[in-house]
DNA sequence: AGTTTAATACGAATTTTTTCGTAATAATTA
DNA sequence: TAATTATTACGAAAAAATTCGTATTAAACT
């Protein structure tokens, strides 16, 4: 596992490569850009700075670096989410959950999927 | 509603006011230290900080000030959690919903008010 | 080959957040 | 009342996060 959490504009980048895969600092610089204005050696410089911090690793593909995420998505959110519920949530996670499904209205998959999580939960609790 | 997200000191602070309703500097403080060593000064700062920018507000009680929050901490934890679930989760409040659920093994009787959440929720669909 | 284009390297400026030192002042105590 | 203690005011330093300018270099094009 990794040592810190990602910042935000950190996260925003690793987002792209877990959606995309691997990616050059062009195609992430332009996928954000979609977004909000950065510049392109903002995003290099952050590219670079993740590498060093082995967030990302990349490899040189003539010209190009490609970066690639060593991070996992689900650890990472895992990890976000601990931190999350323990300061916004003085880590009461049922609380949570009850505000993310109120706020969002939830298709009725998402609800099954949700239901059939707790059903799963409560036979392992006997 | 306020304008920006307080920041995680910002929200430190916030949480032993809704905690213990309206405190000196001093009792702040001193809640903080038994988490974390922080400077009186500091967290001082932080409270007159957030006063001017209106999370806190504050009475003078002869010598010493009492701050209030301002901000409602429902208010507070929905919109953190709006970003959160955009930053973090891509947008998906349900992946989010189940990595909470999955991390943090629930008690029965936070399973059943979710429960209740998710059938009150199927019906207003209708 | 010479010129233009596109990429990385490097360093630094800027902004935001966090931390605290020092001074001034009111309250308390001896 | 004088000395000590506790509190706020103020300003600035330190640390962390974000942004970008300029130089260099490789590739692509003419």
């Amino acid at each position: 596992m990794q040592g810190k959490h990602p910042t935000d504009s950190e996260l925003e980048i690793l987002q792209i490569l877990w959606e995309y895969g691997p990616s050059s600092v062009r195609f992430v610089n332009d996928t954000l850009n979609q977004k909000r204005e950065v510049g392109y050696t903002t995003t290099l410089k952050f590219m670079q700075i993740m590498s060093e911090k082995k967030m990302l690793s990349r490899t040189e593909e003539g010209r190009k670096h490609i970066y690639v995420a060593v991070v996992k998505e689900n650890d990472t959110q895992k990890s976000l989410l601990n931190k999350f519920v323990t300061n916004a949530f003085r880590g009461s996670a049922s609380k949570l959950v009850m505000q993310a499904l109120g706020n969002h209205d939830p298709s009725q998959s998402e609800l099954n999927e949700i239901k059939a999580l707790i059903e799963k939960i409560e036979k392992e609790k006997k």
